[in-house]
DNA sequence: AATTCGGGGGA
DNA sequence: TCCCCAGAATT
């Protein structure tokens, strides 16, 4: 697909949004460094998630593993705590082997060859792009959402953004309107123009600097652009899940398996089906491989939506013999103060708080 | 080409 | 509720 935008109109257009982010490029800190690495953190972080989510992890971070060898090298206990409660988890453990990559292969610099840039975990065409134009000011498209919005609008593009041969089509179009000489404000100026005028409902074209080049402004078809068909079905999950107290006033947790849904992080014991569970007391007591002392009132329910799917726990209480736990790997008998070095997903954070609750209310 | 990966925020 | 977010890897 072509712009169909002559060579001078071109020209403005990217003037237009250059001035544009000149006075309103939003303040952010890793715009405030030129090292590669930390702009490599940023855009992993900023992945499928919203600027105000990542502040604070994106500092947390830095001040934790200021250089790239830091952190190629750290625990993945560690690493996953530091990345508690961010989502996509296998981000943080592809950046790492990435890191890890960088170094051994690169000299533990980040690469200025988009093919180089595309061989590293966790790097796909637009993080490449980000980091080529951002670090390098190397022109080349970074195709994200927000793109999606303003190219899909500007050019009333057809193509449904849901499939993956759409993104080459996007791809043409920023690479024959975008800045050669200042790829990396425009690529950010972007960003800023999806997050802050270009937005999916009530987009504000009246503020925005290239609304003169927009079809579907010119044509008031803003809201069926960009094109998006693809439907989300979420699965139900139901979950049972037991708090067991020891006799020595510890936790019994478990380490999630090695890959799949939350991979490595902990949890307490749980058992999960596609279908509600019967007797649920009885039927921990019978699944748990060893003897457990049951409270037969639940403690409550917890829902938690993923992208995918929706789990429905069912929490518990109970109480166990340290001594009687059978001997495997996965589980940990762990402090009350421990448990904050233990990197948990959200819902059995909500699960633990749940827990804290009802004990506080029976003394 | 379709599915699997989290979690929070806005309307 | 539904859809989105500075997407990538796996199936």
């Amino acid at each position: 697909m072509n712009s169909k935008l002559s060579v001078e109109e071109i020209s403005k257009f990217q003037e237009s949004i250059l001035s544009w982010y000149e006075k309103n490029a939003r303040v952010l800190p890793w715009r405030k460094t030129s090292n590669p690495y930390h702009v490599w953190i940023s855009e992993v972080m900023l992945q499928q998630t919203q600027v105000n989510t990542v502040l604070p992890y994106y500092d947390k971070f830095v001040k934790t593993y200021p250089t790239i060898q830091d952190f190629a090298f750290d625990s993945e206990d560690k690493v996953l705590k530091m990345w508690e409660g961010l989502g996509y988890y296998s981000r943080v453990r592809n950046f790492q082997a990435g890191c890890r990559q960088v170094i051994e292969q690169f000299g533990g610099e980040v690469p200025r060859d988009k093919k180089q840039l595309l061989s590293i975990k966790g790097v796909g065409d637009y993080t490449a792009g980000a980091l080529l134009s951002i670090c390098y000011n190397i022109p080349t498209p970074a195709v994200d959402g927000n793109v999606f919005r303003i190219y899909g609008r500007l050019f009333e593009v057809e193509d449904d953004i849901s499939k993956a041969k759409s993104k080459a089509v996007y791809e043409s179009l920023v690479n024959e309107t975008m800045s050669q000489s200042n790829a990396r404000e425009f690529n950010q100026a972007l960003m800023d123009l999806g997050a802050t005028v270009c937005l999916y409902k009530n987009p504000k074209c009246v503020e925005c600097p290239v609304n003169q080049f927009c079809s579907a402004n010119k044509n008031n078809t803003i809201e069926k652009f960009p094109v998006k068909l693809g439907k989300t079905k979420v699965k139900d999950v139901h979950l049972l899940t037991v708090v067991l107290k020891t006799d020595t006033n510890k936790y019994l947790i478990q380490k999630r398996p090695s890959s799949g849904l939350l991979s490595n992080f902990y949890m307490f014991l749980s058992f999960e089906s596609d279908t509600p569970f019967r007797n649920q007391p009885k039927f921990l007591e019978d699944n748990i491989p060893f003897k457990v002392n049951m409270k037969k009132e639940c403690l409550g329910n917890v829902k938690h939506v993923f992208s995918h799917l929706k789990w429905n726990l069912d929490v518990y209480s109970g109480t166990v013999k340290e001594k009687t736990i059978r001997k495997d790997k996965t589980y940990s008998v762990i402090t009350e103060t421990q448990m904050k070095k233990y990197a948990f997903p959200v819902p059995y954070q909500k699960v633990w708080k749940m827990y804290l609750k009802s004990k506080g209310l029976k003394k």
